[in-house]
RNA sequence: GCGGUUAUGGCGGAAUGGCAGACGCGAUAGACUUAGAAUCUAUUGAGGAAUCGUAAGGGUUCAAGUCCCUUUAACCGCACCA
């Protein structure tokens, strides 16, 4: 051989070609067609890139590639989601500034993009933290506060007494704080919202028109959770007082089994009804019992039921005019349906536990196949109605429109669509996020600043600690809150929290259409040119928040103008975790972590490449193996060593149009482990053969490009007087080359194998068996032959 | 609890209902070498064999890893959602 595969000099040297000359830099050509491949952008951390990073770029960096050989336009951009609360934390820690911190991680990230050697378009990078880029982002929520999209309402907030700090969901696991490991409590607090529910339809419709894969559109419907069912209203009354209680049931059917009412502990008729209540105090410490219960032990709670009678007041059932009784549980939740139900025992297993714990009636109106007197029957799809007056021997198919149509026609109830998905919370108490721009005024409420101030820039604040008091950091700058109204010109307070880190990342895929737009978030006639993203990869842990937060503020954009497109993304894949090589997840506590750059120094990226697309099912999680990675440089050490091999010799060990279009279509289906396994395999032969042909290994090496694309460009320029095969075209094929004249068929006797014979490729039946002898048979009579042309022989005989 | 995904050699994993185990790793033997590493060549599901083998049990079919039913286990998501 004449020299060995040196793979430091030759990635230096194809990066430096790539990055210095923007080989990968894209401009709208109209007279080109256009491929936009998008992989979601990182979080900048401190720890840097994972390998779980490259995998998930790894796949349409393959794709993207290979449409530039076939002659497309390609955007394959790369941008920063660099808002948020990791490295605020770390800001904190070593008393530096987030904006510091940040442009450290970015050239980190950066550095380590272009040493795997990633076809990213350098030239629109987005970096959310950027003003110019938060311009739009408050920009977009101007737009929906004026349209009544984003409003402020009470809620309750897990608040961390020891912090005093207010946290999201994820920083409050378990009912502990993340930061210090105080018991975290519910606290009542003003919280900004986006009314995405009122989106929740067409999120929910669109998606069967939308080339996603199809765990990814069952997680999205459940987290839509649409459920149809009816709004009912109970009388409840007091000694001298009525309320109108509206309860939500997806069961109508069922009314006649409705023995008692739930509210949930926080319903506002408890609070009509304080004079009449005679237990009141106990309601108000069950109420107050309630709001400390941390999430996890409400979840424990599922087993063990817990309420409380509320005394004074009754309910009647509209159905049956009989005298209900109302309970007050924590099991009923004031933010789904109407915060009350009508309590079916006998076909609900909730109201069942509990009718049993508080010895409630279980009537049974659903005659089914289980005893009511041990457990209660919830299927939907058998059984037939009894105790139910006219809906006597219905099915419960045919009871639930009967019941629906006889309240509308009473005026007892309406039909009723509810989901699961609630309105998006939209504001941070901390100081690294996009700053809302809105003025309180105490005269005129909220009152948006206006656009020609935007961005309304974070301003620098030295101390970004969380204040006492549970508001952002942004409230200790006096100079910065203390503001005229806009509209009234009386003193009022800038709003301090800031957006969520969901924010930045709901709209990047547009601005990387014209990243430097300076009058709208995208420039029309970028949008017009690229329109939707054709294909988007990601994880799994995105598929429902950020992928139903970005539909949601497409779609938005899409009703007021901005673009052209109502869906965002054509196609959604989601590749699979890494998990360490010990089959565990990687993790620092673990000791399995794998640093992409140990890989590339040892081994190159091409290797890193190759292996992290070769490691499994791209769509299922893969463990990490070392001796592995080996394997490919070893693989990619052998297709070094084919550029002394060129021989031209007449072979037919080998159909070179199947694996083109074998590595082609993988490449397309995202099953690139197997592409990869081809291409080993098509090596195997010209290494058994000891010769390849110059136009053999022109196609190898434009089929392993995308995938290995240093060693590729190299060998293609050594071989090709200095040709780049970043300019030549993608490998094609004719049908008829794929065709083979002879094929060797299987036979087989009762369905085992018995031999081969090889064929014409049109060989019929008859012609088959004449090459069938009798020691195959072993002296049997034939009952019967299935043939399958070109593919298998099965002889059933006796 | 509900929804989803998965289960194939020693390991990672291949198989439009049609030859189970492609490809890679590991292992064994040999070649080269003073020696090792690297590299190359051969073998490699189990079993002496007939045969048996795709989590377990049933079924459909000429033919089942693949389709249907029952069960088990693991992982992911949601979770008292009325």
């Amino acid at each position: 051989m004449a020299d060995i595969y040196n793979f430091k000099f030759i990635e230096k040297k194809w990066q430096k070609y790539w990055y210095e000359n923007k080989i990968f830099h894209v401009t709208e050509d109209i007279n080109k067609k256009k491929f936009y491949g998008l992989i979601e952008f990182p979080y900048p951390s401190g720890v840097g890139m994972h390998v779980g990073h490259i995998r998930a770029y790894a796949g349409l960096e393959v794709v993207a590639r290979k449409r530039r050989l076939e002659g497309y336009n390609v955007l394959f951009p790369i941008g920063y989601d660099a808002f948020g609360l990791p490295t605020e934390n770390y800001a904190m820690k070593v008393k530096k500034h987030p904006r510091i911190i940040t442009d450290e991680n970015i050239r980190n990230f950066d550095k380590q993009l272009r040493s795997v050697g990633f076809s990213f378009d350098f030239d629109r990078v987005v970096d959310t933290t950027d003003p110019g880029y938060y311009h739009w982002t408050q920009w977009i929520f101007l737009q929906m506060f004026k349209r009544g999209l984003a409003y402020k309402s009470k809620t309750m907030v897990n608040f961390c007494p020891q912090c005093k700090v207010v946290l999201a969901n994820e920083e409050s696991q378990n009912g502990i704080c993340d930061r210090c490991g105080a018991e975290v409590v519910q606290k009542e607090k003003d919280v900004w919202f986006l009314k995405i529910r009122q989106y929740a339809e067409r999120l929910l419709n669109n998606l069967s028109s939308l080339d996603y894969l199809d765990r990814i559109k069952t997680e999205q419907i459940n987290w839509i959770g649409k459920s149809t069912g009816a709004e009912v209203t109970f009388k409840v009354k007091s000694a001298d007082k009525d309320y109108d209680l509206v309860v939500y049931t997806t069961r109508p059917d069922t009314i006649y089994g409705a023995t008692f009412l739930v509210v949930s502990p926080e319903h506002p008729m408890l609070k009509y009804f304080a004079d009449d209540i005679g237990n009141l105090s106990e309601i108000e410490s069950y109420q107050k019992q309630a709001l400390l219960k941390k999430e996890f032990e409400r979840i424990q709670m599922n087993k063990d039921k817990t309420g409380i009678k509320v005394m004074g007041i009754d309910a009647v059932n509209p159905i049956t005019g009989k005298i209900i009784p109302v309970f007050s549980a924590d099991y009923v939740m004031m933010d789904y349906g109407t915060g009350a139900i009508m309590a079916v025992p006998a076909h609900d297993t909730r109201d069942y536990e509990f009718a049993k714990k508080f010895n409630l009636p279980i009537v049974e109106v659903i005659k089914g196949d289980v005893d009511i007197s041990v457990e209660p029957y919830i299927a939907k799809d058998g059984g037939e109605m009894i105790n139910s007056g006219f809906l006597n021997g219905m099915s419960v198919k045919q009871a639930i429109p009967a019941m629906i149509e006889y309240m509308k026609k009473n005026g007892l109830g309406k039909p009723k669509t509810d989901y699961k998905m609630k309105d998006w919370a939209f504001n941070r108490q901390r100081y690294w996020g996009e700053p809302i721009p809105i003025i309180n005024c105490p005269h005129c409420g909220q009152v948006p600043i206006s656009e020609s101030e935007l961005p309304l820039k974070l301003p620098d604040l030295a101390d970004f600690e969380p204040t006492d008091d549970a508001t952002s950091p942004l409230s200790k700058l006096t100079d910065w809150v203390n503001v005229k109204c806009p509209r009234c010109g009386a003193p009022a307070k800038r709003e301090t929290d800031t957006m969520p880190q969901w924010a930045g990342s709901s709209w990047y895929f547009l601005r990387y259409m014209s990243p430097d737009c300076p009058y709208a978030p995208v420039s029309r006639d970028a949008n017009e040119y690229w329109r939707q993203v054709d294909w988007y990869n990601g994880g799994m842990e995105h598929v429902t928040r950020h992928l139903i937060y970005s539909r949601f503020w497409n779609m938005f954009l899409y009703d007021i103008g901005v673009v052209k497109d109502e869906e965002p993304y054509k196609k959604r894949t989601a590749q699979g975790l890494i998990l360490g090589a010990d089959g565990e997840k990687m993790s620092k506590s673990r000791g399995n972590v794998i640093n992409p750059d140990d890989v590339i120094k040892e081994y190159g990226a091409d290797t890193l490449r190759t292996f992290i697309l070769f490691i499994g099912d791209y769509e299922k999680p893969s463990p990490w193996s070392v001796e592995g990675t080996r394997g490919c440089f070893r693989f990619l050490n052998r297709v070094w060593g084919l550029s002394d091999m060129i021989k031209e010799t007449e072979t037919n060990d080998l159909n070179l149009a199947a694996v083109i279009k074998k590595v082609s279509d993988d490449y397309e289906s995202a099953k690139y482990n197997t592409a990869i396994a081809q291409l080993m395999g098509t090596i195997n032969v010209f290494y058994s053969r000891g010769s390849v042909t110059k136009y053999e290994l022109d196609t190898f090496l434009k089929l392993l490009y995308p995938v290995a694309p240093h060693i590729c460009s190299e060998m293609y320029e050594k071989i090709n007087n200095g040709a780049k095969i970043n300019e030549t075209d993608w490998p094609t094929y004719k049908a008829e080359e794929l065709i083979e004249n002879e094929v060797e068929i299987p036979v087989q006797v009762n369905g085992k194998l018995r031999g081969r014979i090889t064929v014409s490729r049109e060989a019929d039946q008859d012609d088959v068996m004449k090459c069938v002898n009798d020691e195959i048979l072993g002296g049997k009579s034939i009952i019967k032959i299935v043939y399958v042309k070109g593919r298998i022989l099965n002889i059933v005989v006796k």
